[in-house]
DNA sequence: CAGTGGTCTAGACCACGCA
DNA sequence: GCGTGGTCTAGACCACTGG
């Protein structure tokens, strides 16, 4: 186990035992240089990746704090945000915004809300080639996610997870402020072979924030 | 801008418009050290981090390359596993290990089956203080995620991911090599304040790309 | 076995923010 | 002001592994 690896179990251990509690100041990077007698750059390393797991947090002049419990959302992953909504005890409501068919292709965007507040923004082609019987749907009431887990099995899916900045025009929806960090989840899925659904999905990254930490090769 | 930044972001540049494909070999640290003028720690720290990312895979000797795009199976990021496998078609099925009572908690361990295949391994703990009623139910017949899913309101989760090596017992259960990676999802979920359930998920490595042994006619 | 990435060192300068 | 973290440097040794 490298001095890093020891650095960050030891601390991860500190806090996940309550011995460190949230809002505790952690030892200053010089005093953990001393305590485990390696270079402020090895802790450093150390710091930062607890720190970006959000195990953490650092201020300037102040030293590093166990970080409160961030609000993760299980949510963001999961195709049917009505029935995850509906778990968490909110009022969910879908807002249909645009449905236009495009050939083959047919692009639903709308809202999701919980709680009467926009959560979600969902922008989403439905391949008409693989679930024709969406034409004849109008996802008024329904929102196509939820519909389509009900209606169409599906075979594979794709996920990319990015940060971007909102748009004015998705700011405005989001009754969110312009420029704002957003969290977007593009999933694509088939059945078989054939494209089922792409959905980009944005979320204010002011309120949910997904911070799950991949660590390949990790014990 | 910082260095590492403006490395980060030119690679991720290159690999995002298709200028670098998978299995492309980036240039080597000592070049990247040339080309910015930079030491060999702040290149370092910045393909360490897209490595971590999974834009790239390192290997010693060889050079950095860029990654195969990563399928993740949806499937591991549900709370739900019956409703998600059942969605795709497969038969589900959920095997009780153990059902234990201890003080306030009650700790359940059972094998997911997608298609009578084992594919997760299930160590929950259920805080019977947040769900009393949880004491009463022999989850013989019903996944305890999907049960809790139907029966409490959460209000927070937290995930983690790691990858892990499976111990002897799991690789039997999950009828895989022993050491072999597993992909391990951590979720702890709270209702406000007081902790509802605890889950460990084990999911075989070579499986979770499993969405593709599920393709019938699979080229 | 030569060269890569993995890790670490012992410095350095800077910006920030509390006192 | 002054100590903190943020970043960077110019080295170093090692383990691994591909040629």
């Amino acid at each position: 186990m490298t001095v890093e690896e020891r650095i960050r179990s030891d601390i991860e251990a500190r806090v996940h035992s309550g011995e460190w509690l949230p809002g505790d100041r952690i030892p200053f990077e010089h005093e953990l240089v001393t305590a485990y007698g390696c270079s402020r750059g090895t802790v450093s390393k150390a710091l930062t990746r607890l720190a970006r797991a959000g195990l953490i947090e650092r201020r300037r002049k102040a030293g590093s704090f166990v970080a409160d419990p961030q609000v993760h959302s299980a949510v963001l992953e999961v195709p049917d945000l009505a029935a995850m909504i509906a778990a968490r005890g909110e009022a969910y409501r879908w807002e249909l915004l645009e449905r236009q068919v495009n050939g083959a292709e047919l692009l639903v965007t709308g809202v999701h809300h919980a709680a009467e507040r926009p959560l979600c923004l969902e922008t989403r082609t439905i391949y008409l080639a693989a679930v024709p019987q969406a034409a004849s749907e109008s996802f008024t009431m329904v929102s196509p996610g939820g519909w389509l887990l009900s209606h169409v099995p599906w075979t594979r899916a794709r996920h990319g997870i990015r940060a971007v900045a909102a748009s004015a025009e998705q700011a405005g929806l989001l009754q969110m402020s312009e420029g704002g960090a957003c969290l977007t989840i593009e999933r694509r899925t088939w059945r078989v072979d054939s494209p089922v659904t792409r959905v980009e999905q944005l979320f204010p990254g002011d309120r949910y924030d997904l911070t799950a930490e991949f660590r390949p090769g990790a014990p």
